[in-house]
DNA sequence: AGCGTGACAGCAAGCGCTTTCTATACAGGA
DNA sequence: TCCTGTATAGAAAGCGCTTGCTGTCACGCT
């Protein structure tokens, strides 16, 4: 029925070894041969078989790239940058390697499961984007997870996620503490006292870090923070515009709201408009990442741009064993406070 | 090293065809044997090979989901939803399929070598999303490399790409020549004359279409078309703010700018800010797909809503045999008008 | 002339699983 | 009691490819 190696290589008059040395390039093949294989294959069309090559040589092309939420632009420009460095088609030339994006969706079960998967068909290499889940029992079972993948000869790349406890995979780290603490230095610069957060969801290592630049930025400037200013949400305009709407209701004489990023910003913009607050003459807004859009919204975001394409395609090469990982395995990658419209001093 | 089926059944007292139908769940085995056999697997961590498995069943839980830039949420809405039905990790339990999102970045080359890797690979499905490029070689060697898969078992969706001229695959397309129409005229009934248009790159459908849709309004309005009112880009931001700055330079009298797609409505809009022209009451302005963000920029944006994750989730039931395809194979998704405030009357 | 030496090509042994066919065991029914 | 049917387990033959090892041949050297 279908097209095998066997038969290109009756096709061609020569073994079928022969044939796979073409088709992989690692043993001289005479060029005449190499001609005449070159041309069977063309005439019958022929498609290697992924999975019984990767099982006979132990080695897959895939390479595995986690993130958590696909739809929002924070991954798939990482995704994207990543993707076009592990050179799928049409990447530098050599290996034809399939890059695929798998969608965790936030939950630590799916992530593991994806990870079983790219185990089980003995990914070259796992890129994983995003925050983690602190989660105990399952923070400890991805590390396992990693630490068994790494064993068995898949290299894991994390990026923009903290370093594994047990530093057995090369991190590329965002500093989301430094960055929220400028953040919020530069809008206590401005002489706000009352800000509000509008952090993500608990449990992860990105919420918690951005928060905890925030407050530190407070605890320096000696202002004493009221924990009705903090609510959590998803990571969504949604979730920013409900979460305003709250802090409006708990304190509505807040100057200033703080958002875990720019989406969440976005969607507290529009609660503030629509309870009739000027931006930024009457409250502040500030978001985290600077994404494409931050800059076109009126009035433009004030926000932490992060170097989401430079670290994905640094995390990309390293996966790829193209460039060097950082010294000690763990990279610290800063981002850039983008003073904007959004933020102003405070109504007197 | 590794640990094998073999391994298991030792460890368990079985045979390895026992282990290996405990773990497919498709033959009877005594629940005394199979907990021997689960509790043996579990004790060596054991993960199945998934290349020597889908060699042996000449099938794979791969499913193959290409798009055109993934870092446009316009895909990965669409991706993200296929891929929630795809039931990967988390999905409806039964086979854990790896759903993989290929970037194609738009290239018609990366396409067709994603689709080979697909193919080689032997996808249990394929769902290619958004335009399709026109150029014939391309086409044509596309159309048959979907038959081929088709052929070999791989089920082909497309989702919002117009249908293959020979009708091979199952086909969810978006009315984009309907919606653009549509746009058009709510612009024109609101009085507008002299409309600029920013499509998108020359060879798609998508871009094609939708300027059909804007240039039957015209016509059936009578208005005749300056050819200066139109300029082609690509669909980002970036394009938008620079078509509408030669727009503007080639006819400031322009009472409307009509965007491809949302993210090119807000760079148009950044450029016509710039400019110093106000939205709406100088110049209107609408884009197209209704992504998330097109809300609550300001003023929010005139747009023809898509249903993204509702085709996207629809394909991908299809895809996995669990939705009957539409009849004939070919369904038209409508878009709906959304009406904001961008759009407005143009000034006298 | 004899022989070491490259440069290629082929043989054949798996890689780790699935699945058909066969074997065994026990339960009933005749 | 013997036979048949049913449930369950095992043996073994591949699935299509890679690769270590073994030729074979044509040179060029001594």
């Amino acid at each position: 029925m279908t097209v095998t190696l066997a038969d290109v290589a009756a096709r061609a008059q020569v073994s079928p070894a022969t044939v796979s040395r073409v088709l992989n390039g690692n043993y001289p093949v005479a060029a005449t041969t190499r001609e005449r294989v070159l041309r069977a294959v063309d005439e019958l069309d022929y498609v290697l078989n992924g999975p019984a090559s990767a099982l006979a040589a132990a080695t897959s092309d895939l390479v595995g790239i986690l993130v958590n939420d696909i739809a929002d632009p924070f991954f798939g420009i990482m995704a994207s940058a990543i993707q076009s460095e592990i050179g799928g088609p049409g990447g530098r030339a050599g290996g034809e390697r399939l890059a695929v994006v798998c969608n965790t969706g936030g939950s630590p079960e799916r992530e593991l499961t994806y990870l079983t998967l790219l185990q089980r068909q003995r990914a070259a290499a796992v890129v994983l984007t995003g925050g983690a889940v602190e989660d105990e029992p399952h923070a400890s079972a991805v590390a396992a997870k990693l630490r068994r993948l790494g064993e068995a000869g898949t290299r894991v790349v994390l990026c923009g996620r903290p370093p594994a406890p047990d530093a057995s995979a090369i991190a590329l780290t965002f500093d989301n503490r430094g960055g929220g603490r400028e953040l919020t230095e530069h809008l206590i610069g401005l002489g706000h006292r009352r800000l509000g957060y509008i952090a993500g969801p608990e449990e992860r290592t990105t919420t918690r870090h951005r928060l905890e630049g925030h407050r530190a930025a407070l605890a320096a400037a000696g202002i004493e923070e009221d924990p009705r200013w903090t609510v959590h949400g998803r990571y969504d305009r949604r979730a920013g515009y409900e979460a305003t709407l709250e802090l409006l209701r708990r304190d509505p004489t807040l100057t200033a709201v703080v958002a875990a990023n720019d989406s969440v910003a976005l969607g507290a913009c529009a609660a503030l408009r629509e309870s009739g607050l000027r931006i930024p003459e009457d409250v502040s807004v500030a978001g985290f990442d600077d994404l494409p859009f931050s800059i076109d919204v009126v009035p433009s975001l004030t926000t932490v741009r992060l170097p989401l394409a430079e670290a994905g395609a640094r995390a990309g090469r390293i996966a790829m064993g193209r460039e060097e990982p950082p010294h000690g395995g763990i990279a610290t990658i800063r981002g850039e406070l983008m003073v904007r419209g959004s933020s102003g001093t405070p109504r007197s």
